[in-house]
DNA sequence: TAAATAGTGTCTTTTAGACACTATCGC
DNA sequence: GCGATAGTGTCTAAAAGACACTATTTA
């Protein structure tokens, strides 16, 4: 052990520490495609540009409380299934000082999207372009809903980009699917889901065999209302079936 | 935003930072089974107890650049495959104080791994235990060669248990595998690192068809020398081959 | 030629894609 | 009954597991 490490490791208080803060990826679905919720940035630097909503550890506070937090206090969103992401440590990622960002992928359900969007934090869904280029995933940019490019703030675009990458390869083997429906959905929507996930068209019967076969969906025995057509079923996640 | 927002997003000085630390979880395989480089702890607190290498990161240096000059200067091995792992966040990880660290995992070929033990940097192979319990991986345990339990510092047993859950994952869709041969390797001797990982044995016509069929194994034309035996082709890792 | 492992052939099972077909609802 | 979507049946293709078989090398 060397003296610098002694006393970085007994005295750390006389090394320059970075800060260390968290950033949301907070994606949902809207009209059919992915979509992420972001902030316009009022302030320098960047000012104009659109950054995900994120916020300072506190010194007493773990990292899942810390992404919490922010998704209460930035994103006014109540609750949603939160997940660590990846670590960003660039030194010259923020132009102020040196920030470290622990990313988090949440999942919403298109309705707390929605009420996400029209609460007051200030809040605008980007429509996510996620071209098919194979399991590991093409580029992804970020736009409005007609397809106006929205520039992102710092290394935002590499925290989306990742975040897409995480979520299809969860697709197949975790539940992630489910946490953008409603409790109660019809095996359409759930395709519709995976269909955007994946930026590719997927086989109806060999999609709702798999679901089937996988134990994942639970028949309610209700059905879908309002429809001009025949309604279809609902289901529901079927936990118990996960393995 | 709020007043506290802002004060610690732009004077952050004024808040107590956590500190922030790399710990690295080196892999590799070892008399056929896999087994991790670990640290004996000599002084306070949880002295006695095996750690895994680690140490603080630089103002003015990136999360990968700490992690690899850990394993140069705690380790002692000058160059690996390493990876961000994930982030270690719980506030009384360590009883000193806060210390946010983020895992990296490190995958050692089989003769760098026992050069890393022979060095003078006191690091001790664990063995891993790492029964087969579906895709999700079971309880994983360290022990000596001969089975005697070691017990790990803080919450470097989560680490480990994650780490090698993560590259269970990544075993049949990335090129984990080939980490942890050298440049040149028998078909048997893949085969044996993808089972030490999976901690099931695997069918030997069915993988070496999947290897085949994916393109990841080019031959080099040279032969295995010094068995008793049969000498089996030796193969490379074919890069070109990997979607 | 015996021992031991390298390497292959083939049958079966499982999973997924293609695609047409039937069922059922509102109007 | 018509339009539209729900939901199913079945053929085919691809991939993986089981397992026996042949091949090749050293001693």
């Amino acid at each position: 052990m060397t003296e610098s490490e002694f006393l970085a490791g007994y005295d750390p208080a006389a090394y320059e520490r970075p800060a260390l803060a968290v950033d949301l990826v907070l994606l949902g679905i809207r009209a059919g495609r992915l979509a992420a919720l972001l902030l316009r940035r009022s302030r320098q630097p960047q000012a104009g540009l659109w950054a995900l909503p994120g916020g300072f550890v506190g010194i007493a506070e773990t990292l899942d409380a810390a992404a919490e937090r922010v998704l209460r206090e930035k994103a006014g969103i109540g609750r949603a299934r939160l997940e660590q992401l990846y670590t960003f440590g660039a030194v010259d990622r923020d132009p102020r000082m040196r920030i470290v960002s622990v990313a988090y992928l949440g999942l919403l359900p298109e309705a707390a999207f929605a009420e996400a969007l029209a609460g007051g934090a200030g809040l605008a869904a980007a429509t996510l372009v996620v071209p098919w280029a194979g399991e590991a995933g093409g580029p992804v940019s970020a736009g409005t809903e007609d397809g106006a490019p929205l520039p992102l703030a710092f290394d935002h675009a590499d925290i989306l980009a990742l975040a897409v990458k995480r979520l299809r390869g969860k697709l197949d083997y975790t539940d992630v699917g489910f946490a953008l429906l409603p409790e109660h959905f019809t095996l359409r929507q759930l395709q519709d889901v995976h269909a955007a996930i994946r930026g590719a068209p997927l086989n109806k019967s060999a999609f709702r065999r798999r679901m089937r076969d996988r134990g994942w969906i639970a028949p309610t025995g209700a059905r879908e209302a309002g429809t001009a057509f025949r309604p279809a079923e609902l289901f529901r996640f079927d936990r118990s079936g996960q393995f």
